[in-house]
DNA sequence: CATGAATGAGAATTCATTCAT
DNA sequence: GATGAATGAATTCTCATTCAT
């Protein structure tokens, strides 16, 4: 299906050619390249518990065991350290998405699986979760990142979903835009995904339940299909 | 109806008891009161555009066209500061969330004026908003709060929206657990209206659309009720 | 006797003239003078107890029951309220220290007895204590004192001790020149009053005991007078 | 004798030894010790003339001829700055004291000798002279200092003097309890030391021959020992 | 006269960034 | 390359002093 190559190529492949070019990594063993990931993990781990500014390139040095000064061998900046540690995250994301895409359900099904693997697979980038959900001291530090990287990645949704809605809800009387108005509110539950591991927002529930629950909802309604027979 | 009564009482009523108390304010007309009115809403656009760390009390006061030390006349520490904007805007929220509670509609179409509300009403809420979505910064100033009032807030939605749920699903076959669980769903969209404002999440729709179609979509699921005639 | 007249006019009278030009103070039952007393009391309580610096305007205020800005109305700066609680505590000096010199002893006995009643006489003269033994925070504050008071004051001391020490010591060999510094080491004596007050220095004697003891080793050595029978 | 080698053990090697741990000093060659020794030595300059308070973190770094935050580099706040300052005089004092205590004298010339040395090193260390006569503001920046070091420093007096005392006086008649009450007169002249530096106090002495004269005063008394033929 | 809100210079402390070793 | 000492701008908070009411 075209929608689903496009996705397949531009999220697989396009977006970590994209992002490759920003990050422009060498070999995996080079001591280099593991120190240089090392202080990316160390400061995802310090700006997820502390946020950006409070955490300190000290810090991020001694987490990762190397003088500050080395720091900025590999990052011109604090902020090129966070643009880094936030790509770094975004790979991993498309690399947990992509297999869902692929996948051979019926429209409704698969709108069902998208929705929940977005709203779970966000447990493992909390990166992004502060990210997207405004925490502006990353949108800050993101300013200097590839115009083009984050719009791409937003132009995705609509095409993807506006197809499955189309299918999903047929038959129906909706017209083309208020089709694509459903689609985007659909894709913008990618961010409440970010929300989810906050405990005070998904109350006693599981991450995986509450995203099962919320696709059942968006999908069937309030009353379930079958509910009165 | 009890429930109402309750929500009514306690949101209007009791928690604007509650946080009066954290902030026992007087007269509005009292020149004081207003200058600290100014100083409040100088720094919640600044909270609000920069995050609580970036923004220093100087731009405050600047802001507020007055003296850095007039700011600690109002309020002893930076933290307070934020702690009563956010107060504040907490009450500003209760007073316009009350009348739609009063609403005299059936279940379904109550649920959906209550989401689209939540949802709206946050573009008034932008502080609320960041610190609901998990802005540490915000959460480490907040540690003064009198706890209860935040406890208070969430045990709220359960009872309201578990009745409402039950009603607008019905006739249906949810166990009593499953019909809990997805009232926490519910409520937790709540927390959905924060990330509204930011135009990266809602595209090209406005809050308003937005409001309404994730409202039809909840209720109605992706097929609308007289979708197949 | 000459010296006890100058002693006594000078210190009686003399120093309270001199005082009383800084003070220019009116009858003592006019509501703005017993303010003002009010004031300069709180001031010397709180500097004792905190020192000049860590002493602010607003608690001296405060303690004596009135706005900040009244301080302002009864002295300039708060290095003026300083001096004047000095003043005021050096008069209460004078005034116990006279009796003592008028007395009719032997000029071994007044000897000790000067010594002793001036080593007490400390407890009661805090700020003075404080301001001798070195507080530069004071000595600061203090830069604006008619310079002649404090010259005046120190004079007296070789003159008063050194007629007392010629005769106490008589019959001796001693030089001019040595009885002079002899005086001079006597009167130097007063300074060590200051430290008194501080149970670190005197242990676990009382300051009378203290001041009965060092009076008696100046006068009679080490090993007394009827020691060796 | 058993109290000079405790007293000497205790000083020269115990107290070096027990603040050796609150430095920790290393090579003195070493650039960091020297720029550590250079701010100690600012720091100093600055609390003797002006006070604790009034000293800024920043004159003490322009004096030293740093940056403000290399002396953060140091010292975690000022008033660990303080704390070494006087350490380090601290241990001066002591290395300049412990040859007297051996010497070989007879009791009476021994006193005089240690009344005169401990008058005279005063000179050396100003900063203990404004701790102990009574710079509240010293004593709060103390509070950290390690309790037992203090404690120590204050017991030893007794023991040493009451020995030498006893000794000085023979034969006498005092009583166990009036020797004790006169070591404790004698060991507070230490304190007295504090205040020589001063020219007020000392007049136009010397401060070596202000300390000989009040050590005969105190071993003969006002009438020399073959003052009466 | 009395008040106390307003001011703003200054103080302590932190931390991103540079650079000599 | 790596280090970590040094820097100094920026930040929070204090308080003496002024002045409109």
């Amino acid at each position: 299906m075209v929608i689903l190559c496009t996705v397949d190529a531009w999220t697989v492949a396009g977006v970590e050619k994209a992002l490759e070019q920003v990050v422009e990594r060498g070999d995996p063993s080079d001591p280099r390249e593991q120190r240089r990931a090392k202080l990316v993990q160390a400061a995802t781990a310090l700006f997820v518990q502390q946020g950006y500014r409070k955490t300190s390139v000290e810090q991020v040095a001694r987490r990762a065991g190397v003088a500050k000064g080395t720091v900025y061998l590999h990052f011109k900046t604090k902020g090129e350290l966070v643009v880094h540690a936030i790509v770094e995250e975004k790979k991993r994301y498309v690399a947990r998405l992509a297999p869902v895409l692929n996948d051979e359900l019926a429209p409704r099904e698969r709108l069902k699986l998208w929705l929940q693997t977005v709203l779970v697979v966000a447990r493992e980038m909390p990166l992004m979760s502060r990210l997207l959900s405004g925490d502006l001291e990353f949108l800050a530090a993101l300013d200097d990142l590839p115009a083009d990287v984050m719009a791409k990645s937003h132009a995705f949704s609509n095409d993807f979903l506006g197809g499955l809605v189309d299918q999903a809800a047929s038959p129906h009387r909706w017209t083309k835009l208020e089709l694509d108005d459903r689609a985007t509110v659909l894709s913008a539950l990618v961010y409440f995904s970010a929300l989810l591991p906050n405990e005070r927002v998904r109350g006693h529930l599981s991450i995986e339940r509450f995203a099962s629950i919320l696709a059942d909802l968006i999908i069937d309604g309030i009353r379930p299909v079958g509910g009165t027979p």
